[in-house]
DNA sequence: TAGTGGTCTAGACCACAAA
DNA sequence: TTGTGGTCTAGACCACTAA
């Protein structure tokens, strides 16, 4: 999609975000670059300046671009700030923090909800799940043990798929349509039980950066449950606060 | 301030906002009481319906409000997730969790600042600081440590202050017109040093969610630092994200 | 001086909720 | 049917940056 279609019922601003968006996540607009100003903007797809300006408001708002008095509009550099913002691949996010990411599949099989994640996805327990278990490295070394419980009837088959070179939210998109649309986590400090110590390569009971996390895909479905399990040692959040 | 004054040069959309913000801060508007539609707004402040409309979307945005089509604009109630999005005080955060509130207070002095510090504060190592030490507690029990490190020569004196019974934030303000405009800061998980798993009645290396923040304020100049030691079995961070 | 984003307006029409 | 917020417009003037 790269016109506006004024007979659609999406709104025109929402239609220009996701030409904007698509811009910079393609790559078609690079960091540092100066993007068209609102009055080519307003030209080039027809709409209002106003309408431009909300677009641009909301993509300034999300840390997509800086708007800058008397001499344009760049693109930003992402941050390493967008890991608490965003659902970011381990991917982005190590390139981001400026770390070579790596993956080893080492588990992936079907089981039954257990009570707690049933919950959580709003399933009966014993709901068939998609358990896949990945260690994360960064720079060679042992960084982060996920473990994703998808919903197997959303996306049956995938452990059949080729989980191990290739991203998650591609398969996912391209296989059976889903993308996320937001998620809720909770973020906690535990001590490494013994296993997970072990495959992450530190003391039992060494700290861990410790989330819990519910995706929802684009029909607002929760569909995912995600355990992340960060090397204390190894793993920071960063943020920014308003006053 | 509860008028706009046209002849300022601040824009009256930042007048507006600060309007609206403090009848929600200070409690004339509650939580679940619709606001004034935005055609009265327009009315009472004599602003166009797009200036109105600017400024709850700016309150919408920061979950102050929420917006429902065909019924109104009403005030929300704060959520825990505000933790991670805004400076909040040890005092509001516990009552948005449920919890009651307490504080012991171990230890102010003066101290030279060491060379971490300083150059988080961006002044010269050896610069004075006023430390304050403080023992957070929920419902009694021991929950968080805060070390707080103030520029001193921003207040001069406040360690003769009533640090204890005054909120920090309060005094600040009111003594040396000092008001927080935003603050960075990193999450990690850490073992629980010994001296301080002792004072949060913890085990030794039982993990801790330690959060170290830098915080600057209105003329945005860093101000304070801040290291807050979370008992990681009784404090927990929540957020949200975008797809 | 030219070009950029920032602020502000009046007015129109639409979609949705509740009475 | 009434009142609410949602979308969209054309046009004006201002403040800042860079040439």
């Amino acid at each position: 999609m790269t016109q506006i279609n004024r007979l659609s019922k999406t709104p025109l601003y929402h239609q220009l975000y996701e030409i904007l968006n698509g811009k910079i996540r393609h790559g078609e607009w690079k960091p540092g670059d100066m993007i068209p100003p609102e009055s080519k903007l307003s030209e080039e797809f027809e709409v209002s300046r106003v309408t431009v300006r909300q677009v641009l408001d909301m993509l300034a708002n999300e840390g997509f671009i800086l708007r800058e008095r008397g001499r344009g509009t760049f693109v930003t550099q992402p941050k390493v700030e967008q890991a608490l913002m965003r659902i970011v691949s381990f991917t982005e996010d190590m390139n981001q923090r400026g770390i070579l990411p790596g993956t080893r599949a080492l588990e992936t099989r079907l089981i039954p909800a257990p009570a707690d994640i049933a919950s959580e996805l709003q399933v009966q327990p014993g709901e068939e799940l998609a358990l896949i278990v990945r260690l994360r490295l960064g720079d060679g070394e042992p960084m982060s043990l996920e473990e994703s419980y998808l919903l197997h009837k959303t996306c049956p088959g995938i452990l059949e798929q080729d989980i191990v070179s290739t991203p998650m939210r591609r398969l996912l998109d391209r296989e059976y349509g889903i993308r996320w649309l937001r998620a809720r986590q909770v973020i906690r400090a535990i001590p490494a039980p013994r296993h997970l110590a072990r495959i992450l390569g530190i003391q039992p009971n060494a700290s861990l950066l410790f989330i819990e996390r519910v995706s929802y895909s684009t029909t607002n479905t929760p569909t995912e449950f995600l355990r992340l399990y960060h090397r204390g040692d190894r793993y920071a959040l960063y943020n920014e606060l308003k006053g």
